[in-house]
DNA sequence: ATAATAAATGTAAAATGTACGTTAATTATA
DNA sequence: TATAATTAACGTACATTTTACATTTATTAT
C-alpha cells in the first residue's frame, strides 16, 4: 500500500476499501467531532474524517481501531459501523469504498499530545468545516443514527465519565435531541429504569450543593435486555 | 472481472468487494428467504444468498440492484443497507468485502420463470440451509434489523400487496416479531395511527364475511413524520 | 332458517407520560 | 453567624396510552 500514488496502474485497476471515523465526544455541554488533515492525494491537506485505508491483511474492524489508537491513543472505544458509501466516483483518485464507523469517546480521556501531532482538531458538532469527499454527510448520517439509537439503548454514556451526574445525563441528551427536557421528568423517567446506581459522592463543580454521581449497571442491564427490556428516554 | 479466478496474482493481491442482497418475502402466513446456488469458485454451487462482485465502475447499490433484477425480474424494490462484512479471512479464495443489503419484496410479483432459471428457491426464514462463508449470520442480523426497524417505522407494509387487510398486516407482524398479538388493540393502535386508507373492497379468501381491504397513506405518513412522528407498533 | 366463522367494535383498569410547584442542601457574602 | 443565591431533588394531579378481556356483526355453506 506504500505506493499507491506511483503505481497508476494499479490504482486505476483495484478496488480500494477505507476505514473513516465519525468520533463523536462531549464537552462543556457540546457535542464534539473529531477530525484532522488528510494525509494522500487527492485533497492532501484538507479537513476529514479520521481514516485510513484498509490493509489486504486486516479485518476492517481492525482497521478502524488502528486508526482511532494512532490519533487519540484510545482503545477499546465504543464503535459501530454506521454504513459503507460507496458509489463509484466518490473518490476522484481511486475506486474506494469507505466503510464508515462512528466512536464515542469519553472526551478527557484522548491522548491530547498525540491529537495534537496529527494535527487533528475538536470542533463543535455544529461548527464542523468542509471536509473532503463525502464526509459531512456520513457525519451528518452519524448524527441521525446516534440519535435513533440514543432513544432506545444506552449509548450515550460513552460519551460520559464512568461516574456521571443525573443533570450531566440530561444535558447531553438534550444535545443530543436537540431540545430541552423537563429535568423533573427526565429524573424520575431515568430512574424508573432501575439501572443507574447512585454513589455518595457528590460533584460540586456545577453547584454549591452538588449533585450526586452516578454509575450504569451494565450487569443489571444487560439481564433486562435480554426479556425485552428498551431504554427508552424520550 | 471475467477472469476473476483464473489470473491468480491479481485475485492475491487486490480487494474485491460483493453485495449481498438478504431477500425477504411473506407468503402464506410465513416469512420467506431467497437464495441461490453460488456461481463462482470456490464453493460454486451450495446454497448462498444472491450477490455479486461490485464492478469497478459500478455503485455498490447499483451492484445490489442489478442482482436482484436479474434473478427476480423486479426493480424500485425497497432495499436497504444491512452491513458490511469485512474480515479478512471471511472468503478462502479472495480478499473480499461483502456490503449486504436487505430486501423486502411482494412475493406476489417476482418472476417466476427467471427464479426458477437461476436456480433460486424461496425458504422459510426458520428452515434455511446452511449457506456459505457468513450468509447465515447475515440473515440473521438483516431478521434482527428488520425487527428492530419495523418497531418504528412502517417498512413491513413492503412485504405485503399495496392493497391489504388488517388481519393479514396482524399476521406479518407476528411472524416478524413472533409473538401474538391482541388482534382488537392491534387494530385499535393502527387505526390510531391515522395512515391507512380504508377502501370499500374486502378480501373474502379467510373468512365469509370479509375484510375491508386497506392502502397505507405515505403522503400524509411522510408529512407526519416530518414532525417527529413514530409509526410504532408493539 | 340456521350454524359456523372470522371481522369488527367496545370498555374498564392499569400504567405511563406530561406539566407543573415546592423543598433541600450547600457555600459565598454581608 | 445569618442570609441570599443557586442548583439538585422530590411530589402531585391530570391526560394519554396500553392492556386485558367480551360482545356484536356480516357473510355464506348447509
Amino acid at each position: 500500500m506504500a505506493n499507491l500514488e506511483t503505481d497508476l496502474y494499479s490504482v486505476k485497476d483495484k478496488m480500494y476499501a477505507a476505514a473513516d471515523c465519525i468520533i463523536f465526544g462531549f464537552d462543556s455541554g457540546k457535542l464534539k467531532l473529531l477530525i484532522f488533515r488528510r494525509r494522500v492525494e487527492p485533497l492532501k491537506g484538507e479537513w476529514s474524517l479520521i481514516g485510513s485505508f484498509v490493509r489486504l491483511e486486516e479485518d476492517v474492524t481492525e482497521a478502524a481501531k488502528r486508526v482511532l489508537k494512532e490519533i487519540t491513543g484510545l482503545e477499546n472505544v465504543f464503535m459501530e459501523q454506521l454504513k459503507t458509501y460507496g458509489k463509484a466516483d466518490r473518490d476522484p483518485g481511486f475506486r474506494c469504498l469507505s466503510i464508515a464507523q462512528y466512536a464515542l469517546i469519553r472526551i478527557d480521556e484522548y491522548d491530547e499530545e498525540l491529537v495534537e501531532k496529527h494535527g487533528a482538531h475538536w470542533y463543535n458538532i455544529d461548527a464542523v468545516p468542509g471536509l473532503v469527499l463525502d464526509h459531512n454527510k456520513m457525519v451528518q448520517d452519524a448524527l441521525e443514527r446516534l440519535r435513533q439509537k440514543a432513544r432506545y439503548q444506552p449509548i450515550g454514556l460513552n460519551l460520559l465519565p464512568e461516574k456521571f451526574t443525573i443533570p450531566q445525563l440530561q444535558q447531553l441528551y438534550e444535545v443530543i435531541y436537540q431540545k430541552e427536557l423537563d429535568s423533573r421528568n427526565f429524573r424520575k423517567k431515568l430512574l424508573s429504569l432501575k439501572v443507574l446506581i447512585k454513589l455518595d459522592e457528590k460533584d460540586k463543580t456545577n453547584s454549591r450543593r452538588g449533585a450526586f454521581l452516578y454509575k450504569f449497571d451494565y450487569k443489571t442491564y444487560h439481564e433486562l435486555e435480554k426479556i425485552g427490556y428498551n431504554f427508552e428516554i424520550s
